[in-house]
RNA sequence: UCCGGCGUCGUCUAAUGGCUAGGACAGAGGAUUUUGAUUCCUCUUAUCGGGGUUCGAGUCCCUGCGCUGGAACCA
C-alpha cells in the first residue's frame, strides 16, 4: 500500500463502533486482549463492493489492534458453490490490499470435528434427528404467534438418535429423510430457537471433500463454531443476522466456550476463549444492485458481458474498470460503519475514484469524437516535449515531469463538439475568427468549414500563431480556451469503451418485481477514438486521464495495434449540465 | 399482527448529559488555472412527533409514528 495521499486521511476519521467495542473488549481483558477476525464469504459468486466493507472492516481490524485475520469460506452448501468462485474471491481480497493469516481456512476443514460435537450434543440429550417433511418441520414450528409443538421424534432416545445419525451419515437414506435438529425451546419468540437445524441430507460433490459426506451442517451449527475452533475473538456480520445471535451463543455454550462474562462485571479468566457476533449494516448503493443472486440473474440473462463486465459492481468489475483498489479503500472508510440501514450516495465513491486516479494518472491527449482541422498556413511538422504529469497544486514531483514527443502536424483531429459554428455565450473554444490553444502546442483560429450534404462538418480550417509555439503567445495575449488535439498523421485508432451507471433508477430494487426494467440500455457505447501514439504502449490495466474527458485503463481485451480503453469515469464537467 | 433492530443536513457519518450539533460527499457562489479538471475560499441545509427527568437532553425515561430484519433441509 504506497498510495499515501488517501490513506492518510484515515487519521481524521473518528473510530466506528465496532473498533470502540473491540478496544473495550481488549481493556477488559477478554480473550486475553487478542483480537483475531475472518471473513467468511460463501464460495457461491463473485465479491462486490459491499464485501469490500466487511473486508475492510475486518482486515482493519486486525491492523488496528495488531491481531489477525482469517479468509474462511463457508462451504457448507456444495449445491451452490464452486471452485471458479474459491480463486476469484481470493485474487480480489488480494487485489484489495489485504492478506490474511496463514493458510486459508474452510468450514469444510471442520466437518469431523462438527460432526463430533453434534454427536456430544445428542449424548447430552441436546439434539434429535427429525423424520418428518419440511412442510410437517414447518408446519409444526408455529409462527410469530402460535408456539410450536413436538413431534413425537423430538423424544426419541439418545441409543435412537445416535444409531440414526450414524446412518445419515453413511449415507443410508435418501436426501429430505431426516435431518438433526437441537432441542431448542418451541415456545421461544425467537423464531430461531425452535429446534434450529443442524444437519440436512444431501448426496452432493463438494468442491473439497468431494463424496467423503452427504450430511451438511447448516449455517448456524457450521459458523459458530468454526468461529469457535479458529479462536475468533469478534465475529462480524451483517444486520440480518442480529436475530441468530441467541443462538449463536447457545451452540457455543453446548460445544463449551468459555461462558459469557457476568455483564462485564468482573474480569475473565485468562483462559477466557469465545467470538462475539456483532453485527453491522451492510452497504449499499445508489443506482446499483448489491446482492449475489440479483448479480448472477444480470450476468445470466446477458444484461452484462459477465461477472466482470466493467459495470457490474463487483471488485472484478470494478478493478477492469479501472477503479484503484485504494480508491475502494478510502471510500470504506469514509462511509463508515455503523447499525442502521442506509443507502450510501454512489457519487461518494466516485469521488474516492476521482481523487486517487488525479494524483496518480499521467495525461494524454486523445480525440472521442473527431472532427478534421486544418491548418492552413502551417507548413514543416514541429514536435516538442509534453509533461505527461500531473501537475498537482503544491506537489513537486520528478514522476510528474516524465515527457513525451508530441508533433504538431498540419492536419489534426479535435473533439467535434470543442467547435462551434455559431458560438453560443462563454463558449471559449474553438469557433470561427475565434481563438484557442491546443494543448502544450500552439494558437489556433478557424477561418471556414466544409460541410457535407447532411449540413455535417467535414472540414474544419483554421490558421495558427507560429510565434505560439508551446501554447504561450509571444504577445502575452490571454486565451481563455485550451482543447485537446491529436495529430491526424500520428494518431492512433483505438476503441473506447463509454460506460455508464447500469441502472437509471436511484434505487432499482424500489420495484422489486421489475427491477430489471430499471437496467439503462445506454449503460455501455462503443466509439472508435484517435489517440496520441504514446497510449499504445500502456499496459493492460494502467490507468490514464484523457484530458478534458475523463480517466480511462487499458482492456484486457486489447490486441496488438487495436488497444481498447474503458473509461472508468469521467472528469467532473461544470460547463455541459448548464446547456 | 408476535419478536428483534434502527430513526441526526439531500446522502453517509460524528457527538459518549455540558462550547454556536462537527466532518465528508452532493448542491450554490467566487478566486486561481495551458484540462470549463485539480486547488483554494464562501454559503445553504439536520437531531421523527409528543410528553417527562435534569441547572442543562441528539444523548436518559415513557409514548406514538416511521423504516427494517425474522416463521429456508440458503448464507
Amino acid at each position: 500500500m504506497s498510495e499515501n495521499t488517501t490513506e492518510d486521511r484515515s487519521t481524521e476519521i473518528p473510530p466506528n463502533f465496532v473498533e470502540e467495542r473491540v478496544a473495550a473488549d481488549r481493556a477488559a481483558g477478554r480473550n486475553a486482549g487478542r483480537v483475531q477476525t475472518r471473513f467468511p464469504p460463501e464460495p457461491n459468486g463473485y465479491l462486490h463492493i459491499g464485501h469490500a466493507k466487511s473486508i475492510c472492516l475486518n482486515f482493519g481490524l486486525a491492523q488496528t489492534f495488531q491481531g489477525k485475520c482469517n479468509l474462511r469460506f463457508d462451504d457448507t452448501n456444495p449445491e451452490t458453490e464452486e471452485v471458479e468462485f474459491v480463486e476469484s474471491i481470493q485474487a480480489d481480497v488480494r487485489w484489495l490490499g489485504f492478506q490474511w493469516d496463514g493458510a486459508v481456512r474452510y468450514a469444510s476443514d471442520y466437518f469431523q470435528q462438527l460432526h463430533d460435537f453434534a454427536v456430544t450434543m445428542i449424548k447430552a440429550g441436546d439434539a434429535y434427528v427429525d423424520g418428518r417433511t419440511t412442510e410437517e418441520i414447518r408446519a409444526t414450528r408455529g409462527d410469530f404467534h402460535t408456539v410450536g409443538t413436538p413431534s413425537a421424534d423430538r423424544s426419541r432416545s439418545v441409543a435412537e438418535n445416535l444409531d440414526l445419525f450414524a446412518r445419515m451419515k453413511a449415507g443410508e437414506f435418501a436426501d429430505g429423510t431426516y435431518v438433526l435438529r437441537a432441542k431448542g425451546d418451541l415456545a421461544s419468540a425467537d423464531m430461531k430457537m425452535r429446534d434450529p437445524l443442524m444437519y440436512r441430507i444431501r448426496h452432493a460433490h463438494h468442491h473439497r471433500t468431494g463424496d467423503a459426506w452427504c450430511i451438511y451442517p447448516i449455517y448456524d451449527w457450521a459458523h459458530g463454531q468454526s468461529d469457535f475452533i479458529e479462536e475468533i475473538t469478534h465475529s462480524i456480520c451483517t444486520l440480518e443476522f442480529v436475530n441468530h445471535r441467541p443462538l449463536y451463543h447457545w451452540f457455543l455454550d453446548k460445544v463449551g466456550a468459555a461462558p459469557l462474562p457476568d455483564g462485564g462485571a468482573s474480569a475473565p479468566a485468562a483462559s477466557y476463549a469465545r467470538p462475539e457476533q456483532i453485527e453491522f449494516a451492510r452497504l449499499q448503493l445508489t443506482y446499483t444492485v448489491l446482492s449475489k443472486r440479483r448479480l448472477q440473474e444480470l450476468v445470466e440473462k446477458k444484461f452484462v458481458a459477465g461477472w466482470d463486465d466493467p459495470r457490474m459492481p463487483t471488485l472484478a468489475g470494478l478493478r477492469r474498470r479501472g477503479y484503484p483498489a485504494a480508491a475502494i479503500r478510502a471510500f470504506c472508510e469514509r462511509i463508515g460503519v455503523a447499525t442502521r440501514d442506509a443507502i450510501v450516495d454512489v457519487s461518494l465513491l466516485e469521488f474516492a475514484v476521482r481523487e486517487a486516479l488525479n494524483a496518480t494518472a499521467p495525461r494524454s491527449l486523445a480525440v472521442l469524437d473527431p472532427v478534421k482541422v486544418v491548418l492552413e498556413n502551417f507548413e514543416e511538422a514541429v514536435t516538442f516535449d509534453a509533461p505527461f504529469g500531473p501537475d498537482l497544486p503544491g506537489v513537486d514531483s520528478e514522476a510528474a515531469k516524465i515527457t513525451r514527443k508530441l508533433r504538431l502536424t498540419k492536419e489534426i483531429f479535435i473533439e467535434r463538439e470543442d467547435f462551434m459554428e455559431v458560438p453560443e455565450k462563454k463558449f471559449f473554444r474553438l469557433a470561427p475568427g475565434q481563438e484557442v490553444r491546443l494543448r502544450w502546442a500552439c494558437i489556433i483560429k478557424a477561418t471556414r468549414v466544409e460541410k457535407d450534404e447532411t449540413g455535417k462538418i467535414t472540414t474544419i480550417y483554421a490558421t495558427w500563431d507560429p510565434d505560439s509555439v508551446g501554447g504561450q503567445p509571444k504577445d502575452g495575449r490571454k486565451i481563455k480556451g485550451t482543447i485537446h488535439w491529436v495529430s491526424a498523421e500520428d494518431a492512433i485508432d483505438a476503441e473506447v469503451r463509454l460506460y455508464d451507471r447500469l441502472f437509471q433508477a436511484e434505487n432499482p430494487m424500489g420495484d422489486k418485481e421489475n427491477w430489471l426494467a430499471s437496467v439503462n440500455p445506454n449503460s455501455l457505447q462503443v466509439v472508435t477514438a484517435k489517440l496520441e501514439p504514446s497510449l499504445a504502449a500502456r499496459a493492460v490495466g494502467e490507468c490514464v486521464q484523457f484530458e478534458r474527458i475523463g480517466y480511462f485503463t487499458v482492456d484486457k481485451d486489447s490486441a496488438p495495434g487495436r488497444p481498447v480503453f474503458n473509461r472508468t469515469i469521467a472528469l467532473k464537467d461544470s460547463w455541459s449540465p448548464k446547456k
